[in-house]
DNA sequence: TGATGAATATTGGAACACAAATGATTTGAG
DNA sequence: CTCAAATCATTTGTGTTCCAATATTCATCA
């Protein structure tokens, strides 16, 4: 298999990674009332302890923007709260309810499941490799992601 | 690193890249005026020929409520054309235009770019070890995701 | 102090993605 | 041949995501 062949695939099979997850996302939905990003950032909400909507955007790794409308999901089903933050008005504090706190014990670890389960029917090494290949590929991809930004803003 | 730690680490990994690519969808739209979505359709059709749109919904990995819209778009912007089939009139016959096909001589490779050049960077080995890995992981999730809907199904 | 600038959350607009329901058409079974 | 079932494209509704623009509040420094 040549080169070519070979980043075709990987571009396929990661199209096909990402398909996975959505429908997982929807099965999760299905079974929990809540879609992966809202049961990703109740998590982090739990780890987290209170934070601010921007604190939980770059925990999700989100545009904030993206944010508002999953917490506003969250605190319609009393999951979450949201609370002006006396210290600083500006900001708002986001904490998890005992509701939320509940459907996180029996929901699946946010957003993995299927993927989880995938790895885990693989080989050590081929995580470990996989791992690595994927770090790579994200180091590139990000550092030719800075390079458009600057080449774009001297225009 | 044990395997939690990797798995993590790669759920991570895996969100960046999809995140890098829709990052990269946008630039495409700044520079093309379509995005990747769009891009990649109009490369399907230029290798298909004449499609439907549930061929070009297969084709495309994608629900074909889905790639209605994305049809429309690039219909609005005359780079393909949709027409009733005179043989079976439930079906469209969906064409590249001209000018669409002039669009995809100076467009990138659909969908891949920064990913292809992601991939280029990494040695022969790496490129052939995460494609091997990922099909793995491929093949795991899409079984489950097959036992998933059987169950659901069962109810 | 008082104005300017930075930070924070939100809104509005566009696109993508799915499922479920709809309407039109074709196919197939009796 | 006829009517029920399957197929095809579309519409509707929900959710996710981005960016750009906005309003409010805070911080800085002249």
């Amino acid at each position: 298999m040549d080169r070519t062949e070979n980043i075709e695939r990987i571009f396929q099979d990661l199209r096909r990674v990402v398909h996975a997850l959505e429908l997982y996302s929807k099965d999760v939905n299905a079974r929990f009332g809540l879609t992966a990003p809202q049961l990703w950032a109740l998590w982090e909400l739990e780890r987290g302890g209170g934070m601010t909507l921007g604190t939980l955007a770059r925990a999700l790794q989100l545009h904030p923007s993206t944010v508002v409308g999953v917490l506003d999901r969250l605190v319609d089903k009393d999951l979450a709260s949201r609370e002006p933050d006396p210290q600083d008005r500006r900001r708002i504090r986001i904490r998890i309810l005992p509701k939320g706190r509940a459907l996180l014990k029996r929901a699946p670890h946010p957003a993995q499941g299927r993927l989880v389960h995938g790895l885990q029917a693989m080989s050590e090494s081929q995580v470990t490799s996989l791992r690595r290949a994927l770090a790579t590929l994200v180091r590139v991809m990000e550092a030719e992601d800075l390079e458009a930004r600057f080449f774009f803003s001297e225009d």
